[in-house]
DNA sequence: CTGAAAGCGCTTACAG
DNA sequence: CTGAAAGCGCTTACAG
């Protein structure tokens, strides 16, 4: 019933329109010369059968594989899962618009994961870090067989190329924005102090003290806040302190401060300030009057992409990309 | 400093060897004879010289490129998304240990999204279905171009290939436990009630009921509990119904029922009976003795992968598998 | 058991 | 502008 037509290849529009396997490879890569007339013919009759060449036996023609390997973290929490997870939706989107595909790879903190045999097999061309550590065993292995890669976030290395959000000016410009109204006693609920991104964070919200010349009140920082419990208290010590607002560090610290703040008293968030830093992952739960900053993990997997594909392609890029945020409020 | 050293290729382990390279070839794949002493020499060598095949030029020669690609949603939502992750960790675990790497589309409802361009590009061997629709044009895409398609959970598509873990059984043993105990006011609380899942669930629960000469009592069966609120409102109107237990369909269902449970008393835990279907995701919020079966998404990803592979391999494979499952109490 | 040769489906100097 | 030929790095009948 069904007859499992066999795929076109080059050699048969070649054979059918009289000319060379050559003129036909020129006329659709656009590379050499060839007659306005000519190419036309090709791209009609492959237009017409719908003939697409062979990606697999065009790389390795070119030494190439059109394949890119997202290292993904095989151990990361609920809470960041939708970080990764948007990332590679926007990755994945810029790989397919300039026909590549993306390998997923996991690797556990410190490992190499399946990282090894995707790279000695030669079955990518370069690989996009979602996750970059201190010391990372994935970014130097890559580093040493030359094999070109990009990282999704902040890293001290100051060689690998990185693409982040501009986490330090968008909290200076956020509590900026809280001093300007006259809000004095921000507090402020951070997670684990050690990340890049927590003291970056931490550093535009000094940036901002110092720019008015108030002084930092330390005892309205809580960092390491990992735990509910933990948010939940910080909360509570936070209005003892009687801060004025609450600036959260993610989506889920925002989200545990929200309705902590409900559970005291439906009405507080009608004076206590809240300001965050924001994925968009839970907008339902939020519903009254937040400060955010809002950053955008699929773009940045967008980007990425882009200059890693960029980078493959030889150009020259710069080692440290930021890219922009908004304020809103929601 | 760094040279780049350029590959091994197997023209240079064959000139080496003063052999041919057919018997360099027949010596690593095993197939075609070869004395026993040239093998040794050939393995010996590219041990030491730590050679690696392209697997690209060996999938062009055999028409094949060791790659699968996973269809993800692109629109699924938090709750969701631990099930496809670690479904995906169980993909990429048994493609690596068969030298198949893994492709991620992603796809919205309905839609073909990246799966076109990846399966006219010939970039694939075969495709999994992370989930099934009742009109699934990927599905039916796929069926035309007589790609090999196996589909994670279950689908009316009778020949659709399709690995999940039994739960019917799952839910009639469950429930029968619960029974056996005497328990007969058994609540019920379930996600949409059109997914498939939902009913083979809800199936097995009344088979339990059927089986003990037991009538199930309808206005304990709540279906459609998809925001916070609605489970609540369950768990209330179960609570006045005077429920000796609550059986939950999913893991965000039981930690709301759990939480709901524990704010309106403590120790209620220990008179009303939890039980519910358990990914594993959010074990930390659990802590009371709630009866449970335990489904394995990255194991069901693993099977679904190595029954794919077995697909393309040309393997006969039944067309419906189901996993096991076990009870347990945490 | 072993090898020369053709082939997988492209690209790309090189020559015309 | 166009093409014959070699090459990308493997596999696999076919012949010995």
């Amino acid at each position: 019933m069904e007859t499992v037509e066999k795929k076109l290849t080059i050699a048969d529009v070649a054979e059918y329109l009289g000319v060379s396997k050559t003129t036909v490879s020129r006329a659709i890569s656009g590379k050499g010369r060839v007659s306005e007339e000519t190419r036309q013919r090709v791209l009609q009759y492959i237009d017409r059968m719908d003939y697409k060449p062979n990606v697999i036996a065009k790389g390795l023609a070119q030494s190439k594989t059109f394949n890119i390997a997202v290292l993904m973290p095989a151990d990361c929490d609920m809470q960041e899962l939708p970080f990764f997870q948007n990332c590679m939706c926007g990755i994945c989107e810029a790989a397919a618009k300039r026909d590549y595909d993306v390998l997923t790879v996991y690797t556990t903190a410190g490992g190499l994961g399946g990282l090894e045999r995707i790279v000695t097999n030669q079955k990518v061309d370069g690989v996009v870090l979602t996750r970059t550590l201190v010391e990372d065993a994935a970014a130097d292995y890559l580093k040493n067989r030359n094999v070109p890669v990009v990282a999704v976030g902040s890293s001290a290395d100051a060689e690998l190329i990185q693409i982040d959000h501009d986490h330090r000016s968008a909290c200076l410009e956020l509590t900026m924005h809280l001093l300007k109204q006259g809000i004095r006693k921000v507090g402020m609920i951070g997670g684990n102090e050690t990340h890049v991104v927590t003291r970056n964070r931490f550093g535009g919200f000094a940036d901002a003290f110092r720019l008015m010349n108030l002084p930092v009140d330390m005892s309205l920082v809580y960092f390491g806040a990992e735990k509910v419990a933990e948010i939940e208290q910080a909360v509570e010590e936070l209005l003892e302190k009687k801060a004025e607002c609450i600036v959260c560090m993610d989506d889920m610290i925002c989200n545990h401060v929200i309705h902590k703040l409900r559970e005291v008293d439906v009405n507080l968030l009608n004076t206590v300030k809240v300001a965050s830093f924001y994925g968009g992952v839970s907008g339902s739960i939020l519903a009254g009057r937040v400060e955010t900053v809002e950053f955008d993990a699929k773009k940045l997997g967008f980007v990425t992409c882009n200059t890693l594909l960029d980078v493959i392609d030889g150009k020259q890029i710069a080692v440290k990309q930021l890219l922009p945020y908004k304020l809103r409020t929601i």
